[in-house]
DNA sequence: AATGAATGAGTTTTCATTCAT
DNA sequence: TATGAATGAAAACTCATTCAT
């Protein structure tokens, strides 16, 4: 049997006072991963500013990595709760409306915490391999995908492996350039929405007549 | 007067004896960051491998950041000089063949070093803020908006600005993801090609008829 | 608000083990500092000789600089201590015996830790301004001037100012001297005493008849 | 026989070019000590202000403390040249005369190069040992102790070696003190010339009457 | 003689982690 | 269980000095 990974929390904190602790950790890591970046966020900062002390940091978490990881699981679970409950609503979408809310959830998502996003996108392939974003994005490409299976007959791409990968790699590239290196767009996020769903179907559906 | 960022070399290499050392120190640090990445990419094991010693690896570097930023001056150069070329050459072609070499070029660009290029990706926003990856997707969206403009007449979008984002932001994540992500998908990269070029192009024309 | 400079401790040591551990490292240093002076002073040695490890001193200290800081801070209110309650006694005094004790008192300051005293006042201007010896003279010639000022009228001089500088320079020069480049002026330590009282005593009173 | 210390010069210069060398570094290291201090007077700094390779310096000296012993001496045989020919000059003077200009001469020595004197006698005593600033105040209490003699029959003083040593030091102090750390007092400095030369007089003359 | 590239021992300092209380 | 003092490996960086050219 493998022997848990060192990023996997030491215990499940069933009482309350050590579920405050365990927030009160994770929380604190994520204020200084955004604040100061990865590389200053010591154990004893984060320790520090949880009002912690590292003893108890230590009890919970065997090391950094296993905080920054539960940052990024907390952050993901958020997004991907969002994300799943709108991909499955739109099963039963015609095309254009499911690709235009597919479009506003991504941004939606990715503003959730952009600078908290920013700095796990970036900074983050360095802890474990399955929960960096580009799990993220395989669910969503995974889903997007069963979406287009359902609606094949209307389409005109055939590989629709490939389809799905064109377009929920392209949405997620707009939304994360957008929201992280262009706030500017966001100011008529509408337009940028309408835009990037014109997009998409110029590609999917066959033409007009 | 702005005080030297400490990202910038010391002093130039002039006789061929420390050319050679500034090349090795460069190379060392390019080989370590892929090998082993940004955080265990000491100055000490840089000039190690480098086969310099650690003082003159700081007479020419002032810090671990400025070694860096020499690679991903390196990396983008080579990459800017590629790209650059093509998308000058591409201004007579036709709106397709244009597209579809924007594209290639886009891979051909993202394959140059792809281990390099995806931990410079990952991990640049320490270093300095203009070496970094958006300034390579800043002029190749600008490049590409040239493109546009001067076909303007032929093409169904109306803002070229938003339209280049779309596009060039799309053409780039394709690229990235596919060349660091799924490299299965480059077995056939023709395919890939096709798919991404009749992507933009249902985009950017007209319906036929 | 003032940066806290960095010659101040870090924190302070509560507990007994902490608080021991911080005087092995002031102590420590005082003896580095008169065996090898200061710039053989590595913090590594220190740690090394108060046998606590170099992570614990930056615990405490945040520099080399602030660790001779408090060594001098140490030095310093441990000759004031002397000197402050002297310069008080004498207030009663005739003058005579005044200046007598004044002079002893310097020279007793000067024996505390003559080794040390000499490594501070020769190596000292680095650290900070407020704690060198320049305000232990300062404050020794405050305290005589005050003397001074209740004697008026039995003395000669007229500028007070001046003769309490005269007299603070001369007594410290004359102690130190002795003490740290004349040891054997020292083996008669008494006669030395009564000419350095005749000496003053020849400035500060009238004429006898 | 002894080997050469290593704080002399390598060798002696004779050609004009060499000379010139050895003078810029001299010079070069006057400056950066009084600039910067002694632990930031690095010997590639120093071959850098003169203007000479780092090479030549160490063909010249052959050590740091050798170009500092160098600094030390050039200073000392300046305020000597002075210190000496008064000296000499007083020995025909009638004591009042002869204490006032000792007196003036010892501030006149301390103001040739304050700013380097300063650092020469504050961080100084880690070079040799008999190039410091004591030597220099034996060799004024030696001049002094030979005046004294020459005038023994009209001093209230009977221990002549005591009484140079109270002089000596006295006045060294004083000068040092006003020169080096109350500036102030030289604005009027022929008052203090006059307050010192009392004091002195106090203590070496009988009472009148 | 002069040059300046190269060296590497030695220094300061940080920070994840352990463990006695 | 919580605490926080203590640890020490490892990192960045300096600078006196050497030596090939």
């Amino acid at each position: 049997m493998a022997r848990k990974p060192l990023t996997n929390p030491r215990k499940e904190a069933s009482q309350a006072r050590s579920r405050a602790t365990v927030d009160a950790l994770v929380e604190a890591t994520a204020r200084i991963l955004v604040r100061d970046g990865f590389d200053k966020a010591s154990t004893n900062r984060i320790a520090d500013m949880a009002g912690v002390s590292i003893g108890s940091l230590y009890q919970y978490y065997p090391s950094k990595e296993a905080l920054v990881a539960a940052v990024i699981d907390r952050h993901n679970r958020q997004i991907m709760r969002r994300v799943r409950t709108v991909l499955t609503e739109i099963a039963s979408l015609p095309i254009e409306s499911a690709v235009r809310r597919a479009v506003a959830v991504a941004i939606e998502a990715h503003r959730i915490d952009p600078r908290l996003h920013r700095v796990l996108a970036e900074q983050i392939p360095r802890v474990g391999q399955l929960q960096n974003v580009e799990a993220l994005n395989r669910e969503g490409y995974a889903l997007f995908r069963g979406y287009l299976e359902s609606r094949r007959g209307e389409l005109r791409v055939t590989d629709l492996g490939l389809a799905a990968f064109v377009c929920a790699t392209s949405i997620e590239a707009l939304a994360h350039t957008a929201v992280l290196y262009h706030t500017e767009m966001l100011l008529d996020a509408e337009a940028l929405i309408e835009e990037a769903t014109r997009f998409i179907l110029g590609y999917l559906q066959p033409p007009p007549g």
